[in-house]
DNA sequence: ATAAGTCTGTTGTTTTAACCACGTTTTTAA
DNA sequence: TTAAAAACGTGGTTAAAACAACAGACTTAT
């Protein structure tokens, strides 16, 4: 991965060529490629390291011994994942990571941050306030979710989501990153459920629909 | 407040005694009363200030139109709020939070944070590094009620619940922060079919329980 | 082009939680 | 100390979601 397209990422924001190559040296950074459904990281892992999206995209998801699965966020490309685990060490993780298409992560082992950090070079502190901004994004998506399962009703739960989605969009129209299962699994529904109830949103003309593109009416 | 006490505050952590004051004056801080049941910030409300709970607690909740009440977490004394808010320019609070209990609240005021951050004021570096570990934590607060309510029954929620306060104080016998609504609230429940279910389990000699003191037996 | 596999929607049944009303206990305040 | 208010539990009813089984549409690989 190039210089030019990570300077772009806002993690290396307000950081010039030669502090970046400094952290990526020290960070160890390193790509890796992963196939639809792979495991990147497992419940029960102790990781050192964050990832970074560098093309496809990722789910963050529980899935207990009876073969329920939660998911808890979607993290497309850009964005980062696990970095809460590698900031604190002693965490095991709670939840699996998992490539939703083929990928290419790049990680960086950030555990040692508090080692590296004697607040002297300028490039560390700039990273750690980079990370801020990536850890406090990453708690309004953690938010969002509770506010899309809070409704009781499937129906309610549906609007919700899509409601935020269709803000984040600026639009009435859009697409979104899961298939049927994975929208159920992330609020918390029955797939069968979703399915019977999204149809009758469509018979009562509040949305339209096909696959995973979605459009509110009126 | 005195300095003493709060340099055991994480945020102050591995800051000497000079650059507290520094920070403390920098950021405004200022200590404020609430009485119970008291909102101590308002969903639409753009913050600028996080607070740190003193004494007493809080809990951040969120109260749709109809009066349902979703409880995200509950913050005691040496916790945070509203840190997430205060840091990201233009994000509308989503949440109330309101006074658990009487409480004193010192606030802080980060949202001018990266206009000080010239990456050159030592405490400032340090400051950074501390909200970053307070972030993450919160984070972790955050899937855990994820975890908590991804059960589709009473009873998982509730197993889930329990079983996750135990572990935290390495005991099966242990206080609870909520009463009965507040925990149907956190949980997603209805306060009614929660006491059932509790009834139920107290039966079958899962656990007991007395207010919110709880244990789980075997 | 075809076959296998995956994804989605439908119907019907059963389970379960929400909701409502009320009684009891506990807490608070006068 | 007593009255009022709040918190908690119980039983019954109803509405809704989970679950199961299956059919059709769509996708993928050969």
């Amino acid at each position: 991965m190039d210089t030019q397209s990570l300077q772009k990422s806002i993690i290396f924001r307000n950081m010039n060529d030669d502090e970046i190559d400094s952290a990526l040296s020290a960070l160890h950074a390193v790509e890796k490629k992963y196939k639809k459904d792979d495991i990147i990281m497992s419940a029960g892992d102790m990781t050192e390291t964050m990832g970074l999206v560098i093309s496809g995209s990722v789910t963050v998801e529980s899935n207990d011994i009876w073969g329920n699965r939660t998911i808890l966020s979607h993290v497309g490309t850009g964005g980062f994942f696990a970095e809460t685990y590698a900031l604190l060490d002693d965490e095991v993780m709670l939840v699996d990571v998992r490539a939703n298409e083929n990928c290419r992560i790049l990680f960086f082992r950030i555990g040692s941050l508090s080692k590296l950090n004697n607040h002297k070079d300028i490039w560390v502190n700039k990273l750690i306030f980079n990370l801020l901004q990536i850890s406090a994004h990453k708690n309004l998506t953690l938010s969002l979710r509770s506010f899309h399962t809070a409704p009781k009703t499937v129906r309610g739960r549906i609007m919700a989501y899509l409601n935020s989605v269709s803000l984040q969009n600026h639009s009435a129209e859009f697409d979104i990153p899961f298939n049927r299962q994975q929208m159920a699994d992330y609020l918390s529904l029955d797939r069968t459920a979703l399915s019977k109830e999204l149809g009758r949103m469509r018979n009562e003309g509040v949305i339209s629909f096909r696959k995973n593109h979605f459009k509110i009416i009126e």
